[in-house]
DNA sequence: CACAATTAAATTGTGTACAATATTTTATAT
DNA sequence: ATATAAAATATTGTACACAATTTAATTGTG
């Protein structure tokens, strides 16, 4: 059994604890949302909202997947997806169809629309790169703060 | 008139342009929502969702302020803010009335209850740092690399 | 085999997020 | 002074996000 390594709380002089300025928990919460705006008009020429687009790419990674797996990968749950994909579905995008195996698995594959969005897509991320004034390095480096600080959130957080 | 100062687009061998585990963009976007998922059981003792704790750390800084300026401080408009303040405004932490010099603007400032309310909330956002992982140097610096994000996503997407 | 436990999705209900529109009040320009 | 524009908030409609519950299929156990 591992020990669960948490670091002593950070001291902030106690005026300073609640300034919504300094809280990184804000900056993450408000960049996020600067980031979905960003992507809006963008997505909205190929039909598609943020979620939806992060479901696309997961399948253009891999095809045919659970509900379950995609919602793993998209740390999302079924509540959350099934409706999403009923609309990418009634787009067209992608097929929803039971397994064959096990009834209650539902598989989600692209339709041929949803392949060819793909190269539409393409530009999508590289346009949105230089929106954010970063360079490659920052992106990257942004990139893994972030993946750890999601990981080490999900670990040490209680789950109500 | 200044010049719009963008930088060219980085460059990712073509196989990994929509590599989702390398785009910045989710790594945002899936942490933020480990962040507010992080923060529900601790400000579900308090009554409070995260936007709404974000209001009241607004308030808390400054009482009494219209809709318009909450909306700036913290990117949101009416058409979040209202039904928001309206739930903060049952529960009984602010009130809300129409100013009487400019009947347009709603002033939103604290009730007695609202104000406790702070002493309750102290502990909250350092138990959030320690789950973070992070060190406060990491913190300070996550939350300046995120806000000139925010500054240039804002500054250089399009607006639909 | 029977039946409880588990698993996978779907459903329900609450709370945002946000574009688009409406409403009301104030400011401005003839 | 009156029409017009602008400003501030509210409303409407769509799309998540997520906890809690439900439904249906599969697995495990005696």
């Amino acid at each position: 059994m591992k020990l669960k390594k948490t670091l002593p709380p950070p001291t902030f002089s106690d005026n300073q604890t609640l300034n919504i300025d300094l809280q990184m928990c804000f900056a993450l919460y408000s960049a996020s949302l600067s980031m979905t705006k960003a992507y809006k008009p963008l997505l909205a020429e190929l039909k598609l909202t943020y979620p939806q687009y992060l479901v696309l790419l997961v399948l253009w990674e891999k095809d045919a997947v659970t509900v379950n797996s995609l919602g793993e990968r998209l740390f999302s749950d079924s509540g959350t997806l099934t409706p999403l994909l009923k609309r990418l579905e009634k787009l067209g995008f992608i097929q929803r169809q039971r397994s064959a195996e096990d009834e209650r698995k539902v598989i989600v594959s692209l339709t041929k629309e949803g392949k060819q969005l793909q190269k539409q897509a393409a530009s999508v991320p590289v346009q949105i790169s230089c929106n954010t004034g970063c360079s490659l390095a920052e992106l990257l480096l942004l990139n893994e703060q972030l993946i750890s600080l999601r990981t080490a959130l999900i670990k040490n957080s209680i789950k109500t």
